[in-house]
DNA sequence: GGTAGACCTGGACGC
DNA sequence: GCGTCCAGGTCTACC
């Protein structure tokens, strides 16, 4: 990327903050058009500000936890252009989430204190997490990793993840015959109308005061979104106090919580097994998966993309 | 409320 | 190289 005639950009990030560590914290940091380089430790993608694709690098040069985060652009940007850059940003790396919200975490689960886990990464916008999420049900990880790629280069601009409104504008036809999505076509496409047509409001779905009942609700009568699914884009939505229980945490249940029985019946036992970390639980929870896959493939900041990245889950390592 | 089967893709496996 | 089997969460029909 040019450094000289791009923009750049600084931003403080919390005091607990390290790019590495919190970036690489969620499987969605491996899918298109996210790309972590694990040598320069530099994270790279392009965003979708409204009027034109903007490739950008974020980097935190100390290396060390608060450090100033440095976000470059390729090419100058306009004010309102480095506004969307710093607001798409800030998202994906959940930088309006205090210390002191982790630092609470850490006291009810010491375990995540000492590595300072307890940040995850989501998408810059509230569509892309939801299409990501639809994207890694009742699939293998590899075939999540195409999807995203195809949809990117497909029907994003530049490269970028496609907005609801590009999406919206594809027939289902063009999704599984260009993009893989199979039978999730109709059901992607129904989901960008309904976010571009505004009967899905990305502001009152992010609302804090939306109770988490009323959320799930809601989420749960939207194409695609079964109860797994809806569990996730609350997680991602900063709402962890539920569980997306699906199979790779049956296999966590039964290989490294020693649960026995069926399928139901671990599910069961590692809701019991969670509760106690209240509105932490699915840190507790997904930070014990992550450290069974790094235990196995290394610090998630050193997977490459195409080889570890694309074998990480539990399926895998058997 | 619970369950069975279809949906689609890609990897594993056997030949 | 080809065919078959299987994993994976949601949706619908049915009991």
């Amino acid at each position: 990327m040019p450094r000289a005639a791009g923009s750049r950009l600084t931003i403080r990030p919390p005091r607990d903050y390290l790019l590495r560590r919190d970036l690489c914290s969620y499987g969605y940091f491996l899918l298109e058009p996210n790309h972590w380089d694990p040598a320069t430790r530099q994270f790279r993608r392009v965003l979708d500000t409204g009027r034109r694709s903007v490739s950008v690098s974020i980097e935190q040069p100390s290396g060390v936890r608060g450090g100033t985060l440095v976000v470059r652009a390729a090419g100058a940007l306009s004010e309102p252009e480095r506004a969307a850059v710093r607001r798409d940003v800030a998202r994906m790396l959940n930088l309006h989430e205090p210390a002191e919200t982790i630092a609470e975490f850490h006291r009810l689960d010491p375990r995540w204190r000492r590595a300072g886990r307890g940040r995850l990464f989501r998408s810059p916008t509230l569509f892309e997490d939801v299409i990501k999420t639809v994207t890694s049900c009742n699939v293998a990880w590899p075939s999540t990793i195409n999807m995203n790629r195809r949809l990117c280069e497909v029907v994003g601009r530049g490269g970028a993840f496609p907005t609801a409104e590009r999406l919206a504008d594809c027939r289902p036809q063009l999704l599984r015959a260009r993009c893989g999505v199979g039978y999730r076509d109709a059901r992607i496409v129904g989901l960008a109308r309904m976010f571009a047509d505004g009967r899905i409001v990305p502001e009152a779905i992010e609302d804090p005061a939306l109770p988490d009942d009323r959320l799930r609700e809601i989420l749960i009568e939207w194409p695609g979104i079964g109860p797994y699914a809806a569990a996730n884009i609350m997680q991602l939505l900063g709402r962890y106090a539920h569980l997306p229980l699906d199979t790779e945490s049956v296999r966590h249940g039964r290989t490294v919580l020693g649960f026995r029985g069926g399928s139901r019946a671990v599910m069961r036992r590692i809701e019991r097994h969670f509760a106690p970390f209240a509105h932490h639980k699915f840190r507790s929870y997904w930070f014990e998966l992550w450290d069974f896959y790094e235990r196995r493939r290394g610090k998630s900041w050193t997977w490459e993309k195409r080889t570890t990245g694309s074998t990480f889950t539990a399926s895998q390592l058997k």
